[in-house]
DNA sequence: GCGAATTTTCAACTCGTTTTGAAAGTTCTG
DNA sequence: CAGAACTTTCAAAACGAGTTGAAAATTCGC
């Protein structure tokens, strides 16, 4: 499944201010990219970019670090970080010697996805599904007197219920893939990969 | 799968204003909430009310209908419905004996969805995944000369490539449920879900 | 080809969201 | 318990995505 990759860099050694360079332009684009990324699928940029700054850091942060490294206002990080903290991506920490509080990101990006998966059903997906079943019983059981109304009724109601059940779907295979049993199903997501594009010609 | 619901309204025959109401009131309920949702996943409100509009609709709509009933203005309308036709899920009608243009949704649940993964993976996700690939790039194959900076950095690859691998396992099932063995893929959905329902205890 | 009907464009504007920063609150230490 | 270190709150400011509407462009019928 994974390609093979040349390495692009040389493989001699290299000293360490190459290295340093390297590594803080990686980590700077790659906050830069999850924050873009965050904007397209409704996380706010400033959170994203938090997160990412604690993933790609992959050690606890103080609240003036990331302050520092994005350039934001105490005020913002306070909120962005506590956001997170409530989706349960970051955890605070307390390191002996220092009063200031740390933060860190959830390294296993199987648990990320799954906690960011069951917060945002949650959230989002199961309000949806319930006002979309008071929107079904508006119009299930109408019994109309003539056949115009009910072919618009029966139109309404089919699209109403083919929409609801696959939302219904969607929110079963979240569920699914939200309990704890997550090594099952990490497997299961594989070899659904590989499965579908073995298929894909 | 589908649990048995009792019917909530009446099964004696209704009179035409009741059911008009009623209809009346489920659509704009769900347009309300497809708007609703589409915000809340990085769609634009007016967008996602335009196509929910069309869609429960289930007949063509020219512009105006659509400017009355959303009570938007000409050219938000003109957009966002372009914007829906370059996504695939509206198109463009010509009804005879009328000189507007007409816009009908997609009717199949299926077909929509697959329709927007595919255009949201190409526009969304496989941009990421090239810049995070040239991320890697930035760091991949240093060798670094003292062992602090070879933990920094094997560290940091670590992190990039799990994330990275995650991603790319996500772009393989799109790719999977987007191709056009759309049907396969729909039993493999099914399967899945009610496979992870049943372990869910 | 001309004029009416219709659609598209785009600069200005609106409005909701995010960010700021100073003040209030909290917690720890001596 | 007082004072210092640190965090949180929130009203106001900044920002930007989304919207408007009138003008320009296009399309159609005669």
């Amino acid at each position: 499944m994974a390609k093979p990759r040349p390495d692009t860099n040389s493989g001699t050694p290299n000293n360490a201010a190459q290295i340093g360079t390297q590594l803080r332009e990686s980590r700077e684009r790659f906050v830069a990219l999850w924050g873009q990324m965050g904007a397209h699928w409704g996380i706010p940029r400033t959170m994203a970019e938090v997160h990412a700054t604690l993933f790609i850091a992959g050690r606890p942060m103080n609240t003036d670090e990331i302050i520092d490294f994005l350039e934001i206002s105490r005020g913002n990080a306070s909120m962005t970080l506590r956001k997170l903290i409530d989706w349960g991506i970051v955890q605070r920490v307390h390191l002996r010697g220092d009063r200031k509080e740390y933060f860190q990101a959830e390294q296993d990006v199987w648990k990320l996805f799954r906690t960011i998966l069951r917060e945002r059903k949650k959230r989002e997906v199961d309000p949806v599904l319930e006002e979309l079943r008071q929107c079904r019983a508006l119009t299930d059981g109408l019994a109309p007197r003539n056949s115009d109304d009910q072919q618009q009724l029966l139109g309404h109601n089919n699209r109403l219920n083919s929409m609801l059940t696959f939302l219904e779907m969607v929110a079963d295979i979240s569920a699914g893939l939200t309990n704890d049993a997550g090594a099952e199903l990490q497997r299961a997501a594989s070899t659904l990969s590989s499965a579908t594009t073995e298929q894909a010609s």
